[in-house]
DNA sequence: ACATACTTTGACCGCTCAGTCATGGTTTGT
DNA sequence: ACAAACCATGACTGAGCGGTCAAAGTATGT
C-alpha cells in the first residue's frame, strides 16, 4: 500500500499536453509543492489560519500560481485528503465484504478477524500517510465550514462506517446488546485519540501497540465473554 | 453544582462603581451577553472563523464596546473556559484525594468507586455547561495559536489528569500492565467522543448511558480480570 | 453640585487577504 | 514554422478585519 499523489483541483481545458511531457511533470511538481507545504502549515496553525500567499511563498511559487493547480483552499484540502479517504473506503468495502462472507458461515472468529484486518488496514494507511492522517484528526471536529468542509466529509465516512460495522458486530455476537451508537462512538473516538498522540510524535510508542490496546479494549470491554462484574451509573 | 458567570477580561481600573450597582449589574449584563454571543457563532463556524464585529453585532452591542470588556478574542476564549476549567481542577483534586484515601487504606473497591465518582462529576459538569463543554471538544485538538491558545491549555490539563489518574489505577491494581499513556490516551479519546455526540443533540442518548458504556468499556477490557483470551498484533 | 471616570458609538485607519489579470515566456499540436 | 494554449509572475483591487478614538451621554465619589 503506497502512498498516492495529490491531484490537482484544476486541470488546462483543450491542450494539457502528452502524460510525462513537460507540462504534466511540471503540473504534477507544482501540485506536490503547494500539497506539502499547505500540509505542514496546516498542521501548525489549523486550516483556517494559513493564507493562499503563506502556501504559496512556502511552495517557492508566486501567487497566481496557485489558482492555476486549485480553485481555493478548499479545494487544495479536498485534494490532499482525496488519497485517504479513497484508501478508507476501499478498506471499509474490503471489510464488508469479509464480514459478508463470515456472516454466511456463521463464523464468529472469522467475524472478529475481519475487524482485525480493518484496523490493520487502517494502521497501515495511517502509517504510510501519517501527516494526512495527522491533519484529519487535528480538524474533524471543527464545523464544516470554508476549507474545513472536505475533513467534516471523510469523518462523515468514517463515522458511518464505523456504526455499520459496529452493528454487524453486534448481529455477529461479537458484542453485548449495548447501544450500537454509543460504542462505535466510543471505539472511533478511542482510535482517533490514539492515532493522533501516535502520529504526534510524542515518544508514544508505535501505532501497532496502541492498536493492540484498543482492540483489546473493544473485545474484552464491550464482548459477550465479560465478567459478570457490572458497574452501576 | 450551578452553571458560574463568565467574568470580563478587562474592569475599569479606578471607579468601578459599587457592587450591584449600575455599572456593575451593567458589566456583567454586557459581559454575558458577548460571551453568550460569541459561544453560539464558536459552536457553528469555529473560533477563527468568527469577527470580533460578528461577536459585539450578535450581542447587540458596539464594536468598540468589546474592547471595554475583553482584551481580544483569545481574552473572550479563556473568560468561557475558565468557569468550566475551574470545576475541572476541582474535580480532578477531588478524586486524587479519594484516591490518596483509598490507596492508604488499601481498599480497591473504593479505588474503583473514586473513578466512579470522576466521571459523574464530569458528566455533571458537562450537562450544567453544554455549549461550553461543545466548544471544547470541537477546538480541542487544534493548534494552540491565536484565539484558540486558551482550549488547548485546558486540554493540556485534562492530559495530565488522565494520565496521574491512570497511573494510580495501575498501581492499585486496577488496570493491568499495558501502557499507561496509551491506555489514559483511549480514555481520553472515548469520553471526548461520546460526550461530543451527546451534547451535540443527536438523538444519541444521555451523558449517563454513554458513562455506562465508557466505564463498562474500561473496567473490563482493561481491568485484571479480563478473560484469557488475548487478540494478537 | 460638580469633576471625573466610565460607557457607548461607529467612522476611521492601516493592514491583510482572496482573487484577478496584463505581460511575457514556454510548450504543444497542427 | 506558426498559432494558440499553457504557465509564471506579482502588482492591483476591493473587501474584510482588528483596534483606535473623538464626541457625547451616564454614573459615581467627593
Amino acid at each position: 500500500m503506497s502512498s498516492r499523489r495529490v491531484l490537482p483541483g484544476k486541470s488546462p481545458t483543450s491542450r494539457p499536453g502528452p502524460e510525462g511531457g513537460r507540462r504534466d511533470a511540471n503540473r504534477r511538481a507544482r501540485t506536490d509543492d503547494l500539497a506539502r507545504a499547505a500540509l505542514s502549515l496546516f498542521l501548525e496553525r489549523g486550516i483556517e489560519a494559513v493564507s493562499i500567499d503563506e502556501i504559496a511563498s512556502a511552495a517557492g511559487v508566486a501567487k497566481g500560481s496557485f489558482y492555476t493547480y486549485f480553485h481555493d483552499k478548499a479545494d487544495l484540502v479536498q485534494a490532499l485528503l482525496e488519497p485517504v479517504a479513497s484508501s478508507l473506503r476501499g478498506a471499509f468495502s474490503r471489510c464488508a465484504e469479509r464480514l459478508e462472507a463470515a456472516n454466511a458461515r456463521n463464523d464468529r472468529d472469522a467475524l472478529a478477524m475481519s475487524y482485525l484486518a480493518l484496523a490493520v488496514d487502517i494502521r497501515d494507511l495511517f502509517e504510510a500517510e501519517p501527516l494526512v492522517a495527522r491533519l484529519y484528526l487535528q480538524e474533524c471536529r471543527g464545523p464544516a465550514n470554508g476549507a474545513r468542509a472536505p475533513v467534516a466529509s471523510v469523518a462523515e465516512l468514517i463515522r458511518g462506517a464505523a456504526l455499520r460495522l459496529t452493528e454487524v458486530a453486534r448481529a455477529g455476537g461479537l458484542l453485548r446488546d449495548l447501544d450500537t451508537r454509543v460504542t462505535a462512538a466510543a471505539m472511533v473516538g478511542a482510535s482517533e485519540h490514539l492515532c493522533m498522540r501516535v502520529l504526534s510524535g510524542e515518544d508514544f510508542g508505535d501505532l501497532s501497540n496502541a492498536m493492540t490496546v484498543l482492540v483489546t479494549l473493544v473485545m474484552e470491554g464491550l464482548g459477550p465473554r465479560a465478567s459478570t462484574r457490572e458497574v452501576g451509573a
